[in-house]
DNA sequence: ATCCTCATATTGACATGCTAGTATGGACGG
DNA sequence: CCGTCCATACTAGCATGTCAATATGAGGAT
């Protein structure tokens, strides 16, 4: 078969292959919750067997992305305040565990770095372009755990933003949230910069507690939207 | 073949139970660091096929207890300072967050189980029993992600003590450790009794700075001992 | 109309065969 | 004696076949 794939996906796994294109699609609510994923269907519009589909809905389902019911099928999970709750948690521990240790041994290299993801955010921003301001969102959350080297929680950390993923994507934002959250991004960034490793903790609890607060004022209507 | 198995675990899937018993003989050491995962002995063994071995070992892989040497092996991984430290980061993060909402809304009923946890580890303690009071401490951390209900969490827990486990069965514990980690506990549960969340993390965070102490006393041997 | 019964279709879990990539050790050249 | 090359043995990843468990819906009984 031999078919012609992305660069980028050059030298991953059929698995992890697999589980990027789903995760992206339930991330992205292509897939929205409840879809059912068909495993013999997934195989064949990737052209791969059963088998790496299988692995990957193994591996979603441990990420509470998908509910597997043995002998009846697998679904994209349906997005449950409790998950959503949960997630929101584990984001609100290890990142503010991580600027407490990153507060300690920030270095003048990565403060730039910080500094530039910062101003690509403003451009981003002020031109409207919502996605990329988003992803630089995301990048600038993975640059903490990259500066104090911790590979695992990074990917703790990108499995429980998913489920928070889907209840953004499911509501606009409320007006002038994005700009809300540029001002507590440059919060974090001097708070790291301040060297304090309490204050960038603090500073950290205090942005993910208003992404709480954004986020519990959409939840009802998800909760209605499909039981 | 269906052989007889033991109650608990009757409805298991396969690959469960392979990933159960793998996992506690990489705990206990059993299965020493180094040590080749071949994967059709260990299907002969356990009375099943190759395809729940490899779903477990993926999943230890991912777990951090194996590494896996495409084409050519899976092994157990091997005891790595960094890796260490991380899980006693990811440890730190969620059981300090889990103290702090467990202070704001325990209940009697669960201060009384907490008590009786406590009660027996000084049981188990003052008879010498210390298999009995580790199983018990691992009880404890559990009993406040379940108080809080944070199921996914506390899975996270399990598989961040996992290297910590190995490391303190390298060694022999330092005299007088484990009654001061009774100490602690007893801290932890008044700390939640109190009320107060700040005082409740900071317990936490004391306890896990001590065992962190603990453990960074034997990494060098560890380190030493097997590159 | 409502509740069973049961044939059917669909699925996940598992068994097993195959393919291609990697380490190893021995033969060979220096 | 030492380094290089290659045949070999072994592996993970993948493909595919099988099976038992479950939901579903038609048909019959109450």
């Amino acid at each position: 078969m031999s078919q012609i794939l992305p660069v980028e996906d050059r030298d991953l796994s059929k698995t992890e292959r697999v589980y990027g294109v789903l995760r992206r699609r339930i991330r992205e609510l292509i897939l929205p919750p409840g879809a059912p994923l068909r495993k013999e269907e997934i195989a064949l519009e990737l052209g791969v067997s059963r088998a790496p589909v299988s692995d990957a809905i193994t591996r979603l389902a441990e990420e509470g992305l998908v509910d597997v019911f043995p002998q009846h099928g697998s679904f994209v999970a349906a997005i449950r305040s409790a998950d959503v709750r949960e997630a929101l948690f584990i984001r609100a521990a290890l990142e503010t565990e991580a600027m407490r240790q990153l507060a300690l041994r920030a270095d003048a290299k990565i403060i730039r770095e910080l500094d530039d993801n910062i101003a690509a955010q403003t451009k981003a921003l002020s031109q409207g372009n919502l996605e990329q301001f988003y992803d630089l969102d995301e990048a600038l959350h993975a640059m903490i755990f990259g500066a104090i080297e911790k590979p695992r929680s990074l990917r703790l950390l990108e499995a429980a933003r998913a489920p928070l993923d889907r209840v953004r994507r499911l509501a606009l934002p409320e007006e002038g949230r994005p700009e809300q959250t540029l001002t507590e991004h440059r919060s974090l960034v001097d708070a790291i910069r301040s060297g304090d490793s309490e204050y960038a903790a603090s500073a950290m609890r205090a942005h993910l507690s208003a992404v709480g607060r954004a986020i519990e004022t959409k939840l009802p209507d998800i909760e209605a939207a499909h039981g």
